[in-house]
DNA sequence: ATTGTCATATATCGAGCCGAAATATATCGT
DNA sequence: ACGATATATTTCGGCTCGATATATGACAAT
């Protein structure tokens, strides 16, 4: 699965903007589970416009620089088709923190503690920007796949959440501080 | 954090060959949240050593290739403790299969239940891994950094799976068939 | 007033890394 | 005898990231 696809399936809800495209990715429902850059998403769209699976249409704006607003062709969701009947690849987790945990016995106590309740706090972060979506969407969401990608994304997150709380009491106390 | 200071973190526990340092990559402790491709491993051995940070050591065997051995030096374990001093990046989490969720209006039945079916796979398959890991060791696994790591893990996956298997009742059934 | 910084918006480029192939050989199963 | 598997290293095209450059309006701070 490239960045094609990945935004195929973006515009395939919406149309956008290579900027919009990015932000949907950086902090919507996609952002739990991938990730893109500026660098290869727009070379993507140039390059998906000349093959004739997105239009464009420029969108002027008082004084900021047009808007190339981009939206998905029949020949556009084909490519999504066929870019999604492969076998998903395996899930990849890249974790520098347990890295530093496993070869903890080289660092300073100093430093393993900052790692720690910076992990809490990225995790807890995560939580949060999950309710959030939920909250958007309304009491109950209509749409399968957004509710099955929050709740895996929830309760992965509180699991992990736990366990850290669970092996570093002192979380929960300066849980307690930030709270005051 | 980059592939140099892995290896060398790799390297601060035992000396071993490129192809070695790949195995331990793929399949040992640090396979729950890192991964390297050759492509990266042997320059960086390469790089390294001729920045003194690793001495090699050509190991003859009868008929393979000479292996060679690497060893990280006290200015390798200089370079690791900087690689570990800044505070780790965020976790990263890459998944195709969360991506056809999402997308799953788009899917065949079948294409959706072979996706659910193979995670479930993968899922279970990385907890046994982590439960030989822990076997390997012995009873009391004795270096905290590892039982760490390995309940994070655990912790994660097993939360994963749990919730896999709530929303999709039919992977019990498949389940008991398997045990058959 | 002016300085800074944030948000919108696109483009480009070097550096890093992956994934695959090429090469070489010994062992084991069929 | 053959293919598969495991050991072991090297190389390289291509993809993606991360940073930077460019342009402008809004808004807050100094």
């Amino acid at each position: 699965m490239n960045i094609r696809t990945l935004c195929l399936g973006v515009l395939s809800i919406r149309e956008a903007s290579g900027y919009e495209l990015k932000k949907e990715i950086e902090d919507g429902m996609f952002s739990h589970f991938i990730e893109a850059s500026y660098g290869s998403i727009y070379p993507a769209l140039t390059q998906m416009n000349a093959e004739g699976l997105l239009t464009v249409r420029a969108e002027e704006q008082s004084g900021r620089p047009d808007k190339k607003v981009y939206a998905i062709t029949e020949a556009g969701r084909a490519a999504l088709a066929k870019g999604l009947a492969v076998v998903p690849a395996k899930d990849k987790f890249k974790s520098e923190f347990l890295f530093e945990m496993l070869l903890q016995h080289l660092l300073s106590k100093d430093h393993l503690d900052l790692a720690i309740s910076k992990q809490h706090a990225d995790l807890s972060e995560d939580i949060q920007k999950i309710d959030l979506h939920r909250d958007e969407m309304g009491g109950e969401c209509k749409d399968p796949g957004s509710r099955f990608v929050m709740g895996y994304g929830e309760c992965v997150l509180r699991a992990a959440r736990n366990y850290l709380e669970a092996q570093c009491p002192w979380l929960n106390k300066q849980k307690l501080k930030a709270a005051e």
